[in-house]
RNA sequence: GCUGGUAUAGCUCAGUCGGUAGAGCAGCUCAUUCGUAAUGAGCAGGUCGCGGGUUCGAGUCCCAUUACCAGCUCCA
């Protein structure tokens, strides 16, 4: 196959036929290992194996030989059909592969390849010979469970990825390694913006003042921007009795999500707050609302905390504690759709702010039908409001993919997708429409006609959770924060001793013009510091010696393009103030 | 929670067959006072993640545990 097949569709055959190419040098290497399934992916293919013998990374470069083996025979691969009984009969040794046969509707097409003496159950399409696989490499063993539940047993995965020629191969490892070393994981715990104590925990991370400074600058600007849209700013507790997760349903349907302190023997049982709508309809609640206080937009930098599995967090991704720019709308039915365009608004004016606005994606989540437990409400008033929110997403005219079974207990929601560096999507933003909990709260408003009415409810965030921007922004930016939100924004490097004296009086005229300055006055060559600077991401260096002393001037060596030469002290500070406030990205 | 892996100095990593711990960088001291990505010399630094076990003897082998990594499941 050639590279611009390929690149136009080609890959997931190709990737495909790799994954039976090691499916056959896993079956001959391990005779007793039972195959599942073995499709491509985004950026390779896999293969899950149901082994009892040991299946580890150190397999995988004999695996690798037997797949060159295999390539080199240069076996022919074949299609051929069977009727289901022939093909219960031909898999008889092969469990998994019987279980798919059996869930085939009737009369589909049940199809197999064939290469050499390797037979799978596959619906293709796949490359006309093995030999076309010119450069593989298989990447990680890990689980998986089959079919995808936890209920099942859990399989041995191998992931690997592969190329019509050496090249290609090659550059998709460099990709890989320095994806690695975008990895907000390890570049901010490198950069001191955060760090983990194994006597804190798992998901609960220290952020050091670095970390901590770029989480204040970006709070500050969501709250100012939000008292601008018309929020108020509310503080509510961190924690609540066990009644109040009782009215909304958290007890019952996010259970194994919360911190509980207490046991039910308890006259009183707390828990930690998983979320913080029931905390602010406290606040709604406190007296009569008539149809003119709506909308209320209530906002609040608020710490939540949820009870994760242990193998979930992941640095400032998944955490157990972490802190959301949350909000929620109050508002009567008419107001709903004006509402929530306000809400997304205030998403895209946010990514765009932060710089994140080019690299996110828009999912429309949706209760899961056959999982009606999971939900609170009807299936005509789901269905009701799911036709609304899309009503809405429509008139809006964004464009969105629809996932059943990712809404919220109450609610649909838009999601606002992002991927990190390694490629795993998660959530940035939420905003969803709630139909169910104003009426079990009791949060009611009088109408223009006098009658009592249940508000709908937005839930949203603006920004989302400040540790997971926070990540998002050190891959996207490899560490190099935009100048307006690094912790650290200029830094003083005098040439020798005798330039200290000048050196500090640039750093206290920059500090009484509100920018982050630092002063390296270590008794080190110039390069040395340059270096330092350099390797901690700061934007501006500013080298003083004999000429600027003299001159009242700082020679400015940017980050991004070295060194822009001598400019007044005034001008440098006119021109990164200016930088800061438009909050140049 | 599950599968697989990792854990040695602040960081990156050596450490052979089980025989009593090593480098570079960072740190500290001294010298150097330097013009755009590493000045030199010296010093100090480790209960080998934590707890058990096997052994005459464990960084090394076994068990358990905590944290981290990749993935699954779950989610902002």
């Amino acid at each position: 196959m050639d590279k611009e097949l390929f690149e136009n569709g080609g890959n997931k055959a190709f990737w495909h036929t790799t994954s039976h190419i090691m499916a056959q040098a896993v079956k001959r290497l391990f005779p007793d290992v039972k195959l599942a399934i073995g499709p491509a992916t985004d950026s390779g293919f896999y293969y899950d194996f149901d082994t009892d013998s040991s299946l580890t990374g150190e397999d995988l470069p004999t695996i690798e030989k037997e797949m060159k083996n295999i390539i080199k025979q240069g076996y022919k691969i074949e299609r051929f059909e069977l009727s289901r009984s022939e093909a219960l009969e031909l898999m008889k040794d092969e469990p998994y592969k019987i279980e798919l046969i059996n869930e085939l509707p009737e009369g589909e097409i049940i199809s197999f390849y064939k290469q050499g003496e390797f037979v799978d159950l596959c619906a293709g399409p796949h490359l006309e010979r093995v030999s076309e696989v010119k450069a593989f490499k298989l990447m990680s063993v890990t689980g998986a469970y089959w079919r995808g539940s936890e209920k099942n047993k859990m399989l041995r995965r191998i992931y690997g990825s592969s190329y019509p020629d050496r090249e290609m191969l090659d550059a998709r490892i460099k990709e890989l390694e320095e994806a690695k070393m975008r990895d907000h994981n390890r570049l901010g715990r490198e950069l001191e913006l955060f760090t983990t104590s194994e006597y804190i925990g798992q998901g609960l991370p220290i952020l050091m003042p670095k970390g901590a400074r770029v989480i204040q600058i970006l709070q500050r600007f969501v709250e100012d921007e939000e008292e601008r849209r018309g929020y108020q700013l509310t503080k509510t507790p961190l924690m609540a009795k066990s009644d109040l997760y009782k009215i909304s349903g958290h007890w019952y349907h996010y259970r194994e999500g919360m911190f509980i302190m207490g046991n039910e023997d308890d006259k009183e049982v707390f828990a930690l707050r998983p979320m913080t709508c029931p905390f602010q309809f406290q606040a709604y609640l406190s007296k009569m609302r008539s149809y003119r206080d709506l909308p209320i937009r209530y906002g609040e930098t608020s710490t939540l905390f949820r009870n994760e599995a242990s193998g979930e967090m992941h640095g400032l991704i998944r955490l157990r504690q972490f802190t959301i720019s949350e909000g929620h709308i109050v508002c009567t039915p008419d107001q709903l759709e004006d509402e929530f365009r306000g809400c997304i608004d205030l998403a895209n004016f946010m990514l765009k702010a932060v710089g994140l606005d080019e690299d996110v994606s828009y999912r429309f989540s949706k209760w899961d039908e056959n999982n009606k437990d999971k939900y609170i409400g009807s299936q005509s008033e789901w269905e009701q409001v799911q036709n609304t929110m899309r009503e809405i997403l429509d008139h809006i005219g964004i464009k969105y993919t629809e996932a059943d079974g990712e809404a919220a207990f109450y609610g649909p929601k838009l999601d606002i997708q992002i991927k990190n560096v390694h490629g795993k999507e998660d959530t940035l933003i939420t905003i969803q429409i709630d139909f169910q909990l104003a009426e079990r709260f009791e949060m009611e408003y009088t109408d223009a006609d006098g009658t009592k009415k249940f508000p709908y409810v937005i839930h949203r965030t603006s920004i989302g959770c400040y540790e997971r921007t926070l990540a998002l922004l050190i891959e996207k930016y490899a560490g190099a924060l935009p100048t307006w939100l690094a912790p650290v924004q200029a830094r003083v490097l005098p040439i020798s001793e005798k330039h200290f004296d000048y050196a500090k009086k640039v750093e206290e005229e920059l500090k009484r013009n509100g920018i982050r300055v630092e002063n390296d006055g270590r008794s080190e060559k110039i390069g040395y510091k340059i270096r330092e600077a350099q390797k901690q991401k700061i934007p501006y260096m500013l080298v003083v010696g004999d000429k600027e002393a003299e001159n009242n001037e700082v020679a400015v060596r940017s980050r991004k393009e070295g060194d822009k030469g001598a400019v007044s002290l005034s001008d440098f500070i006119a021109m990164i103030k200016t930088e800061i406030n438009e909050r140049v990205n």
